[in-house]
DNA sequence: CAGTGGTCTAGACCACCTG
DNA sequence: AGGTGGTCTAGACCACTGC
C-alpha cells in the first residue's frame, strides 16, 4: 500500500525510527539498562508494519546500542568503561616502579581489574608465533595464557610465548604472578634488556569460540594485537598475542617524526 | 500459511539456505567473483517467500562471504590484498623523497591505488576535532576529505583538518594534489617542522552511511584512526581522521623500550 | 496466561543496473 | 524494458519469558 506517507526525507523509514531511538539513547531519555519500546509499540507509535519496526530494532542492535533478549525485549546497553592502551605502557620506568600495565590502565578507566590465569606451561609454537620468535614451527615454547576482567566482565585474552631456552632459567615466568613489573622486568633482571617492541594491530569480527571466551554477542568486533619484545641483542624474546573486545579499548601510539 | 513443511530440522529455513550456499562457496562450486542465484531464483529453488530468501542472502553478507550490489546481484567475495600501515610511513626522509605514503603502501600490497578528493575547503570543526586542534568547537578550519581506492574498490576515507591561520598561508593545501611528500612536506616548507605524531586506534562496526561510503556490507568492522601532527613548537598543526575497512588493513607500530 | 521477539508468507512498489 | 535488490505492508504462527 506504501501508505499516504509524505516521504519528505529520502531516508528509509526504518532508519528514521532507528535514528529517533538512537537519539533518545544518546540524550539519556532511554538510560542504560532501560527497556526500549516493544516492536508492537513501535508499530503503533510510528504507524508501520511489523517488518519495518523489526528492521529498526535490528539496526540499533548491529550499531551496538541495544541488546535483545528473546521473549523479554530489547535493552539499552550500558557503555563499558574504555580502557586505553598507551604506547608508553612499556616504559622501563614503569616497570621499575613495579607497575603492572593492565592494572594501572584499567583503574584509570574507573574499572576494577582482575586476572585469571588459564594456562602456564610448555606448548608447541603455532606457525605464526614460531615465525615471529624465529624458531621452527612446533618447537617447544613457554606459553602464558591469561584472561583479563574489567568489573568482572572478560575484556581481553592474552597469550605470551617465550623461547624455552630463555624461559627455563627464569623460575618466576612459571608462576601465576611473575612479580612487580611483570615478565618484562624479569627478562631484564636476567640480562635480556629490552630495546623495542613492535605491535601489529588487526580488527575483525569475533569467531564463535572467541565470542564465548570473551562473552561477546555474535558479530561483535575484536581487536587482535600481536607484540614482539626485542632485546638489545636483537632477539625476539617474547611474543604476546592479545584479543580484545573492540568496544572496550582504545589504542594510543606516539610516533616520532625524526628521520 | 506456514505451509506443510515437515520441519525435520530445528534450524530456521533461511539459515539452511545460507548454509547450503556457503557450502557451495567453500567447495568452489561458486568461485570468487561468481554471481550467486538471484533472490527470485532462490525463492523458486527452495520454495520460500521473498523475505526468507532475502534473509538467507543477508546472512551470507554479514558472514562476509558475498557482497551485494543493488540492481546487479550478489557475488562471492575474493580475499582482498592487505594494506599495511607502518608507523614509519611518516619518516621525514620519505617525505623528502617525495613519496606519498598511501601510494607506496598500496603498491607494496600488490594493488593499484587511486584517490578521489571529496571536498577541500573551510568547515566548522566538529567537537572532537576542535578539541584536538585546541580551538573552540565550530571554529573555521580547513578540511581535506579524500577517498582512497585499492584496485578500484574504496578502502579508506580520510579527512584532514588544519587550523585556518596555518592553512591560509599555504596555497598548496587548497589544491587537490598538494605536491610531493604531501601536506606534511608543505607544512614543513612553511616553517611548521613536525616533531611527532600521535595516533588513536579504535575498532567498531560500520554505521549505515559508512557502509555505503566504503561500500561495505552491513555489520562489517572498521578501523577508526585519528592522528595528531605536532610541530616542534608543540602545536597540533593537523588532525587526520581516517576510516578503514578492517579486513583490508594491518597497522604496524614500533615502540622504543627506552626510559 | 499475556507479552515479547523470531520466523514466514504473499504480495506491492521503488531504485538501480544492464542491454 | 527487464531483471535485480531495497523497502514496505498486513497478516500468521512459533518459541521464549515472566507473572
Amino acid at each position: 500500500m506504501r501508505s499516504g506517507s509524505v516521504r519528505e526525507t529520502s531516508s528509509p523509514r526504518y532508519l528514521q525510527i532507528a535514528e529517533d531511538l538512537a537519539e533518545q539513547i544518546q540524550k539519556g531519555v532511554l538510560p542504560p539498562g532501560q527497556k526500549i519500546p516493544s516492536e508492537s509499540e513501535l508499530m503503533d507509535r510510528y504507524k508501520v508494519a511489523p517488518g519495518t519496526a523489526r528492521k529498526a530494532v535490528a539496526e540499533l542492535r548491529t550499531t551496538g546500542l541495544i541488546e535483545t533478549h528473546h521473549g523479554r525485549g530489547s535493552f539499552v546497553k550500558s557503555r563499558p568503561p574504555v580502557n586505553r592502551k598507551s604506547s608508553d605502557r612499556f616504559r622501563r620506568s614503569h616497570r621499575k616502579a613495579g607497575k603492572a600495565a593492565y592494572l594501572a590502565e584499567a583503574e584509570q578507566a574507573g574499572a576494577t581489574p582482575s586476572v585469571r590465569v588459564l594456562y602456564i606451561g610448555p606448548t608447541e609454537a603455532p606457525a605464526d608465533i614460531a615465525e615471529r620468535l624465529l624458531v621452527a614451527p612446533g618447537t617447544q615454547v613457554l606459553a602464558r595464557r591469561r584472561l583479563y576482567f574489567s568489573d568482572g566482565v572478560p575484556t581481553e585474552e592474552a597469550t605470551s610465548y617465550l623461547p624455552w631456552d630463555i624461559a627455563k632459567d627464569i623460575p618466576e615466568l612459571f608462576a601465576e604472578n611473575p612479580g612487580g613489573g611483570g615478565i618484562y622486568a624479569r627478562l631484564e633482571d636476567h640480562g635480556h634488556t629490552l630495546a623495542e617492541f613492535t605491535e601489529t594491530v588487526r580488527a575483525r569480527l569475533a569467531t564463535k569460540p572467541e565470542t564465548t571466551a570473551l562473552s561477546l554477542s555474535p558479530g561483535a568486533p575484536v581487536i587482535h594485537l600481536t607484540r614482539n619484545a626485542i632485546s638489545d641483542a636483537g632477539r625476539v624474546v617474547e611474543v604476546c598475542d592479545t584479543l580484545m573486545a573492540a568496544d572496550q579499548f582504545v589504542l594510543d601510539y606516539r610516533i616520532p617524526a625524526s628521520d
